[in-house]
DNA sequence: TTGTGTTTTATTGCCTCC
DNA sequence: GGAGGCAATAAAACACAA
């Protein structure tokens, strides 16, 4: 009751009424409109519907909690309270057709104008007060329930969106597998051709391994061209050896680009000059192959 | 029966709107 | 400034396991 405002309490039904209250109103200390007029559908008038006698009890004072009432009330009002009701007023439920009553018409609208207020109330045997106070709390709960739902909405949406990128990246795994096997294939492959050549022909590499190589045959040389002091440095074992470092490099895989910076990008793309086993790749069609 | 957790009814204080 | 809405909370009613 904020800001001095007054709730008009409960007073309703006929059930629970106490027996001594023909006493209260022939002493006029009731309202006269505490019993209902217009008497609303039984049905909605359960023997559990709230009582209040609030707004009997008085005419011009404030209408709190009957709980509250009686802390306020001098003592002889207080005595005077239990002596008629012998105990404190409880808090009763509503029955299930009240209930069912207000539901479906927090369906039609949760919101609660006066006139639809008051013809409730009405129909239902309620205080007006009782039911805003009902349509509020209804409100509530279905606010409640709308974050729970909205909640379950997103978890199932995060669900489905992580089982995707786990398959994703299970498939990314799988391709990948796929690539080294191959990979390691067409090294064996090379490996083997460049060995049936060396047994059968004996190169010479005459030029510079930044010049297109070379390879001549035997025959075609003169024998002071295969001396041992004309056989150009880089080709050598230790050569042969790096050439073959380089062909087991990741190259030509593509990383995962997403990890890595521009240095070491640049540095898994090397040259054209540099990359297939520093050959030129437009002279070698087996070599041209791209991934 | 009793302790405990949940639901429902009601109050309170603050805020917004007219 | 009053009416009404909402969030937070109290308290009674209810459900249920031990």
């Amino acid at each position: 009751m904020a800001g001095g405002r007054v709730y008009p309490s409960n007073n309703d039904t006929t059930d629970g009424v106490p027996n001594n209250l023909s006493v209260l109103l022939q002493n006029q200390r009731l309202h006269p409109l505490f019993i209902p007029g217009s008497s609303p559908s039984p049905s909605f008038l359960g023997t559990r519907s709230m009582v209040s006698f609030e707004d009997s009890l008085k005419t011009n004072r404030p209408k709190r909690s009957i709980f509250k009432m009686f802390d306020e009330q001098e003592n002889g009002y207080d005595e005077y309270l239990e002596e008629c009701f012998h105990q404190p007023e409880k808090k009763r439920r509503l029955t299930v057709d009240q209930i069912q009553f207000l539901e479906k018409s927090f369906e039609v609208d949760n919101k609660l104008e006066p006139e639809r207020k008051i013809q409730l109330a009405k129909d239902l045997g309620l205080q007006p007060r009782q039911v805003a106070i009902w349509f509020q709390n209804r409100r509530a709960r279905w606010k409640t329930k709308q974050l729970e739902k909205d909640y379950d909405t997103l978890l199932a949406m995060y669900n489905s969106l992580k089982a995707d990128y786990d398959d994703l990246l299970k498939e990314k795994d799988k391709l990948k597998e796929e690539v080294l096997q191959l990979t390691d294939k067409l090294q064996t492959k090379e490996n083997e051709r460049r060995n049936s050549e060396f047994s059968d022909v004996k190169p010479l590499l005459l030029q510079e391994p930044s010049q297109k190589p070379i390879v001549v045959s035997m025959a075609a040389c003169k024998q002071e061209d295969i001396d041992s002091d004309n056989i150009p440095q880089y080709y050598s074992d230790e050569f042969h050896s790096s050439l073959l470092e380089a062909a087991d490099s990741s190259y030509p895989f593509e990383p995962d680009q997403s990890d890595l910076s521009q240095d070491e990008e640049d540095s898994l793309h090397p040259p054209a000059s540099l990359s297939n086993f520093g050959f030129p790749v437009e002279d070698h069609p087996f070599w041209s192959w791209t991934y």
